[in-house]
RNA sequence: GGGCGGUUAGCUCAGUUGGUAGAGCGCCUCAUUUACACUGAGGAUGCCAGGGGUUCGAGUCCUCUACCGCCCACCA
């Protein structure tokens, strides 16, 4: 016996080693796998924002895939799980624009497109090199030698492709629509990007003017400058007298032409049951606006500034422009009601903006219209149907609810987005003409469109531009569809749902078949761990402390898909104990001769166990299977059964059956210290593709 | 406003198809150098949020209520 088993399990010794064996041995990259290896079983890595370092949650969906991984390996599957970064558009162009003005006092625009995108390119690259480090660390079998990033040449390629394609098909469409604006962070963005915030908010009432003879409620007068008309409903008695006259009043210095119009979509209960509808700035009004062909006047530009030439509010912050409009209707006696009310405001995820909505000239993913050459379905209805049919199961299973519910309420994806760093949009322009297309136009004059694409464009293309897609790879066909995806419940609306439109409508597949959804993780209080409070703690300070497999049970036991979960030092310290119990069984075993007859009945109960952990792996319960093998080795074979044999002789045999397997069932969980072990036991294979008992 | 979860031992949570309540940590008693003190043996603790129902039988199924949490949302 190695004399290192006479001291306590050393992690630190340990796992690098471990890992560089495994690393050796080639067999991370499915081809390198035995022959006898054949079905193919995939899984994609949700590819981490280059932004960032790996942050718990990070950790905890390493694991729960290495897990999956690892399982799917012993029993025979040719598997590959890839790799890959995000270039996290959004969020690293604002994070690397927060660096450029804590170092220099510089705006993006102060050094210009290219030099900008030299400098986040720099800083991503830094990034993406300890993210692989991190992600190493958990002990992940991870195909490197696939590796991905979502900005590559290839990637490049396969969003121009699948622009190109939806544009063709009438899925892209460029159009003045009323846009979410961030005015912080100089930017259009998409409904999901949107955060709710509550604020104390103030909800006046007033007339227009004194000629006119309906009052409006309202949170935000300053709009109201841009205003064309008035709704009610048309079967509002106090108001049907009124529906079809116009009326012209100076407000604040604006002239305004007020068209009184019926229309259903108006509540007569809210406020004075009338609605001031401002075609510019409201999408809900926007839509009333087309349905009584109003024009619509636009009063606030990205600035978030008043920008109607009108005297004394031209050019002033909306909020300034409220007061004194409040102050003018005040002065004029035209101001009815001003009630302290809380309002839930939209503001920017990323920047903290508040939400302006502005028309703008923007790209957009049709999700309704009709796709010929997929049965006339929309791409909701692709979406829809790709859950619905059971062709894609969601765990846990009550998100399906949520999913169905957002896509029911989906609206147009406003893709295009005014920062530089990410996916140019493939469209060029020349006078009148658009072209679009996955190359440059012949001839002069054509001029490339400044936007970008919203980063979950690139993503959504991740199960097959990972692969190698456009092009005909091997690789697309052996491993797409992927088997099982594996991510956090907070990004199935950005992601998932992304993922299975793009792969629906560009190659009529879903991109998975099992979407294993897991929680956040949080702190021993319960608190979310954000970065902002300083408890943002870096998996590898607890792999050096308590070792990875005993982080990996940690993340792992009793927590079941979809369910948030604490992580605190009790936990850590309960399976480094285990890991070191486990090191003492192997020492014990060791120290015997491999002798006598098995014990039937007590192999009969371990392969009972096996079996019972083979189906909980099968149904992705973890978090079960892990205590059940940890309450076996423990308190069954390590308190009674070695006990027993302490008494008796010709039991080592049996020892040496039930250690062996026990290792091959624990080695998804803690892969360092069964590899380690089964490394004095068998010094010519690796556990890591030892066939699976049962 | 719409939707989805949760409520089980002091704490954190399991409990797959309904069959006399489980684990870890903590607590109490004992063992004292044992493969392992990062240990072992034993023990205490629960009206499974509350009401009603289905059933021979409900923590588990149905229904209502309360509280907590989360997601979505263009009541101006």
């Amino acid at each position: 016996m190695n004399s290192k088993f006479l001291t306590p399990y050393n992690p630190g010794e340990t796992e690098d080693r471990i890992y560089k064996l495994w690393e050796k041995s080639g067999f991370f990259n499915p081809d390198n796998l035995p022959g006898n290896h054949k079905k193919p079983f995939t899984i994609v890595l949700p590819p981490p924002n280059a932004t960032g370092t790996l942050h718990v949650g990070g950790a905890l969906m390493t694991v729960i895939e290495d897990i999956i991984i690892r399982y799917k390996r012993m029993r025979g599957f040719k598997t590959l799980w890839l790799p890959g970064t995000d270039h996290a558009a959004i969020a690293t162009n604002a994070k690397v624009e927060k660096i450029l003005h804590k170092e220099e006092g510089k705006n993006r625009h102060d050094i210009g497109r290219e030099a900008f995108v030299a400098k986040v390119e720099n800083f991503v690259e830094k990034n993406r090199g300890a993210l692989k480090h991190q992600i190493s660390k958990m002990g992940a079998s991870l195909d490197w030698s696939r590796e991905a990033f979502t900005l590559d040449e290839k990637r490049n390629l396969a969003v121009r492709t699948a622009f190109k394609k939806m544009y063709d098909a009438g899925l892209i469409y460029r159009g003045i629509r009323i846009i979410n604006w961030d005015p912080k962070g100089q930017t259009t963005i998409s409904d999901d990007e949107i955060v709710h915030e509550e604020r104390a908010s103030k909800l006046y009432t007033f007339k227009y003017s004194a000629d006119l003879p309906i009052a409006i409620s309202t949170t935000r007068p300053e709009t109201k400058l841009g205003d064309t008309a008035i709704a009610v409903h048309p079967d509002d008695e106090r108001y049907q007298k009124y529906i079809g006259q116009t009326y012209k009043v100076n407000f604040a210095g604006a002239a305004l032409e007020i068209k009184i119009v019926g229309d259903a979509a108006v509540d007569m209960e809210f406020g004075t049951g009338a609605l001031g509808v401002t075609p510019a700035h409201s999408q809900i009004d926007a839509e009333i606006a087309a349905r009584h062909n109003l024009s619509a006047v636009q009063v606030i530009n990205e600035h978030a500034k008043i920008s109607l030439p009108v005297p004394g509010l031209e050019g002033e912050k909306t909020t300034v422009a409220r007061e004194k409009i409040v102050a003018w209707l005040r002065e004029k006696h035209l101001l009815i009601k001003e009630e302290e009310i809380t309002q839930n405001i939209a503001t920017a995820e990323r920047t903290g903006g508040i939400i302006e909505p502005l028309p703008k000239l923007q790209w957009f993913v049709n999700v309704s219209k009709p796709i010929e050459s997929r049965g006339n379905k929309s791409l909701k209805e692709l979406m829809y149907d790709a859950v619905a049919s059971g062709r894609i199961k969601i765990l846990p299973e009550h998100f399906e609810k949520t999913y169905f519910h957002w896509i029911n309420n989906l609206h147009d994806w406003n893709i295009s987005r005014q920062i530089w760093y990410g996916h140019r949009i493939p469209a060029w322009y020349k006078d009148e003409t658009i072209y679009v297309g996955t190359e440059e136009p012949k001839g002069a004059g054509w001029a490339q469109d400044p936007d970008t694409l919203d980063t979950w464009f690139s993503s959504g293309l991740w199960t097959f531009s990972s692969l190698g897609w456009p092009e005909k790879t091997k690789d697309l066909k052996t491993y797409h569809p992927t088997d099982v995806l594996e991510t956090g419940y907070d990004i199935i609306f950005f992601w998932v749902a992304r993922m299975i439109l793009m792969s629906e409508f560009l190659l009529g597949e879903s991109p998975f078949k099992t979407v294993y959804l897991h929680g956040l993780v949080r702190n021993q209080k319960g608190e979310k761990l954000s970065k902002s409070l300083g408890d943002n703690i870096d998996p590898l300070s607890i792999t050096d402390q308590y070792g990875t497999d005993a982080l990996r049970m940690a993340l792992i036991v009793g927590v079941g898909p979809g369910s948030d979960s604490k992580l605190g030092p009790d936990k850590l310290k309960a399976y480094k104990n285990f890991a070191n119990k486990l090191w003492n069984i192997a020492r014990f075993v060791l120290s015997q001769e491999r002798g006598g007859e098995l014990d039937k009945e007590l192999v009969n109960e371990f392969d009972g166990l096996a079996k019972n952990v083979t189906l909980d792996m099968e149904n992705y319960r973890f978090y079960i299977t892990a205590e059940k093998i940890y309450s076996y080795v423990w308190h069954r074979f390590a308190d009674e059964i070695i006990e027993k044999s302490k008494k008796e002789t010709r039991m080592s045999g049996t020892l040496y059956y039930i250690l062996e397997n026990s290792l091959k069932l624990l080695h998804p969980f803690m892969p360092f210290i069964t590899e380690e072990i089964w490394q004095e036991l068998d010094k010519k294979n690796l556990l890591m593709i030892e066939p699976w008992p049962v």
